[in-house]
DNA sequence: TAGACCCAATCC
DNA sequence: GATTGGGTCTAC
């Protein structure tokens, strides 16, 4: 008989510990293995910690251990699903982000092993599934219901897998709306890209690369601005590692929008790379998470969950854009891909490259205090000139444009002269939808959304009030409910808007959008960013999903709209973000021999993340943005934890915080600085009311060993739910 | 976290 | 007298 210690697949503090039971069965079982067990009356999976074979009875056990011990119901592998070193791995992520083992765990996984949902085998697909319109009638359906079906309708066919919301398509499809075709199954290639010919590396590059190759430092920090060729130098070192037999995990933030670094993988390691990414379909992510543990790919290349993947020996973790924040996931476990890479490296040996154009002020305090390793590329390939940036103030109405009021006359007279020259051009607006609010000039009415309380977005394309937190969506309607006045006023823009006034102005472009919305389905972002290439269209209007990576030679012009959405968020990350994308954007503009444009439209023109950007000057930025962290005790001068405190009853989670809040002062009096109660940007969520506390602090072991505590002794209360986020990005 | 159970408030 | 919602407890 064995005795089996095993993690339940509940997700709360005070069941994060071994669990034990006796095993009398005969098949195989170890460490990484998932169980199915019977705990307090449910039946759950249980992931095995250890095994120990014993002589006892179960009766003596039980007096041993003061509780009654059952029996494993059955074992569902007939291997380890993970393997020790992601064990080992999983304890130094709980403990650094003070999460539950078990929610660790489960971010490892693909989902279809995830412990949860772990009867989902891998599904064979035979046949790929059409969704097809059969009538349109919005009659009794929902809002939601509505939404699909205008989607369905505008799109003719989607494949069925595309289709996220599966549970509403089958409303539609049980309604009799839509119809399913099968067709016979094409399967998923990964292109096979034509072996890209191997590029002579710049003196700057040779430089990097043996600066690299001859430190023993375990994390670099790679600063170069866009075209300075960084993606060549992952290359050369990843085929450096893989010769001397090292497997290389590249990290990108999301691989749709950056299919360049992807495309680029492929064409020069073929099928030793495996692809893994969020928006890959179970099925597909379950077939590259064997292929590379049975050990066939020794390269991944992945989004940020990609850092688990179960790779062995790991010779070198590269993570491109490291400032973006995407590599933080934002549910439990919280985990940042670039704290874990560091984590894995030390485990393996291995080293770790961040590359940037924008590091993030973190990366870049640690590159210059010598704990990262700092190495710069600093000219551009072919020395191209960086392109001619002008910042346009919106304040000053002498420069708006009377016949639209969103362009300026120098934004509207650059588009016209990129349009004669058949050259390209990209407007960025940071807001998707068509009207940013919808309000009742009568009454004052603001449609708002019923769980989140803020303004709803209005979507030109199908008609619909959308809430931008979370899915919620509402037909738009024509007058007040409230008043019943006609007059609604749709007040801000967004992409929608943006496209609709581009062909107000220049009647024959031809333009693209690309935003969330448009991305609504799955394989849409490549196809859009493709057929842009092939100048199949003008003007490519987007979100801030444009900015980042990708390469059209053609491209002339960049327009920032409105460089000032996101400036006044409340976060001190405010600053940094707006020029991170705004030096991305401009960066965009004539990367080939065409020289290019970029043209700024703003309402503060003399910020500095604007100026600094619109000069491409990380440096300078850099200093003066560490000043004002350094004014205001923010990272990278202090740590910062929340502490998110969430329940039923308004009034109950408002007496907790203050009580917690009390408890932290007192325990941590020299140690942190605890703010709060704060209402976060969405108060409520899922009907639970949501009160946050944030620490700043210098030091992290005593904050840690508190915060610990406090999440263990309130981890039985029912009427409030605790959640710590060690370096939260936004509260 | 999910279910069981308990209690008190509330409803017809 | 039954139903509902909140609070508390427990789990190998």
């Amino acid at each position: 008989m064995k005795i089996v210690e095993l993690l339940i697949e509940h997700h709360n503090y005070s069941l994060n510990r071994p669990f034990s039971y006796v095993y009398k069965g005969n098949k195989s079982i170890d460490k990484g293995y998932r169980v199915l067990v019977t705990f307090n009356n449910q039946e759950l999976v249980g992931y095995v910690l250890n095994v120990k074979d014993t002589t006892k009875s179960v009766s003596e056990l039980e007096e041993e251990l003061g509780f009654t011990v059952s029996e494993i119901v059955d074992v569902i592998d007939s291997s380890p699903l993970l393997s020790e070193d992601l064990m080992e791995l999983a304890d130094k992520v709980s403990d650094y982000y003070l999460a539950t083992k078990i929610s660790v765990l489960q971010s490892m996984l693909p989902p279809s092993l995830s412990p949860r949902r772990s009867f989902l085998k891998a599904p064979k697909i035979a046949y790929d599934q059409y969704i097809e319109l059969e009538k349109y009638d919005e009659e009794d359906l929902t809002y939601k219901q509505i939404e699909l079906l205008r989607l369905i309708r505008d799109e003719g066919r989607i494949l069925k897998k595309e289709i996220k919301q599966v549970s509403i398509l089958n409303k539609l499809i049980e309604k009799k709306l839509v119809k399913i075709v099968k067709e016979e199954k094409r399967r998923l290639e990964i292109p096979e890209y034509e072996n890209s010919e191997k590029v002579t590396l710049t003196s700057d590059q040779i430089n990097v690369i043996n600066e690299f190759k001859n430190s023993d430092d375990q994390v670099y920090l790679l600063e170069g601005v866009t075209g300075s060729g960084k993606s060549e130098v992952y290359l050369t070192l990843s085929e450096e590692y893989l010769s001397k037999g090292k497997s290389v995990l590249v990290l990108v933030p999301e691989i749709s929008l950056t299919p360049m670094m992807m495309r680029n993988y492929i064409s020069r390691f073929h099928d030793k790379v495996a692809i893994l990414h969020s928006e890959l379909t179970p099925a597909e992510k379950y077939d590259e998470y064997r292929k590379i543990a049975s050990g066939d790919c020794k390269i991944v290349v992945g989004a940020r969950s990609a850092i688990f993947a179960p790779l062995s020996d790991i010779g070198l973790i590269i993570l491109d854009e490291e400032h973006v924040e995407s590599y933080k996931q934002d549910v439990p476990p919280f985990y940042h891909a670039r704290e874990v890479a560091i984590m894995r490296a030390e485990m393996h040996h291995a080293k770790v490259l961040l590359g940037s154009a924008t590091p993030s002020l973190e990366s870049r305090a640690r590159a210059g205090k010598g704990v990262y390793h700092f190495l710069r590329l600093e000219k551009r390939i072919n020395n191209q000139p960086l392109p001619k940036t002008t910042i346009v103030n919106l304040g000053d109405y002498h420069n708006i444009d009377k016949e639209s009021y969103i362009f300026s006359f120098k934004l509207r007279e650059q588009l016209k002269k990129t349009l004669t020259n058949h050259n390209q051009a990209i407007l960025l607006i940071n807001r998707r939808g068509f009207a940013s609010s919808v309000s009742c000039r009568s009454c004052g009415y603001i449609f708002k959304c019923p769980t989140c309380s803020i303004p709803l977005t209005y979507h030109r394309s199908d008609l619909m009030l959308k809430c931008h937190h979370c899915n919620y969506v509402e037909p738009s309607m024509d007058n007040c409910p409230m008043c019943g006045s006609k007059y609604l006023m749709r007040s801000g823009f967004g992409t929608e808007r943006i496209e609709e006034e581009v062909h107000k102005l220049f009647p024959s472009a031809r333009t693209l959008r690309l935003d969330s919305d448009s991305a609504k389905i799955r394989t849409k972002i490549p196809s859009i960013v493709e057929a842009f290439r092939r100048k199949e269209a003008d003007i490519l209007i987007g979100t801030q999903m444009i900015a980042k990576g990708h390469d059209f030679p053609d491209v002339t012009l960049v327009g920032i709209v409105m460089a000032d959405i996101g400036l006044s968020l409340p976060s001190y990350r405010s600053s940094e973000r707006v020029f991170q994308l705004i030096t991305q954007a401009v960066g965009r503009s004539g990367r080939s021999d065409k020289k290019g444009e970029a043209i700024i439209q703003t309402y503060s023109p003399s910020h500095y993340a604007i100026t600094m950007a619109a000069r491409q000057d990380y440096e300078l930025f850099y200093k003066r943005e560490m000043e004002s962290r350094k004014a205001q005790s923010f990272p990278p001068y202090t740590f910062l934890a929340s502490v998110t405190v969430s329940g039923k009853v308004e009034d109950t989670v408002i007496d907790n915080v203050y009580r917690l809040i009390d408890k932290l002062n007192e325990d941590l009096k020299d140690e942190a600085i605890i703010l709060g109660p704060t209402t976060p940007f969405v108060p409520y969520e899922n009907n639970n009311h949501i009160r946050l506390i944030l620490l700043k602090y210098r030091h992290m072991e005593k904050v840690r060993e508190v915060l610990r505590k406090l999440v263990k002794a309130n981890a039985q209360k029912g009427s409030i739910a605790l959640s710590i986020n060690i370096d939260p990005y936004n509260f």
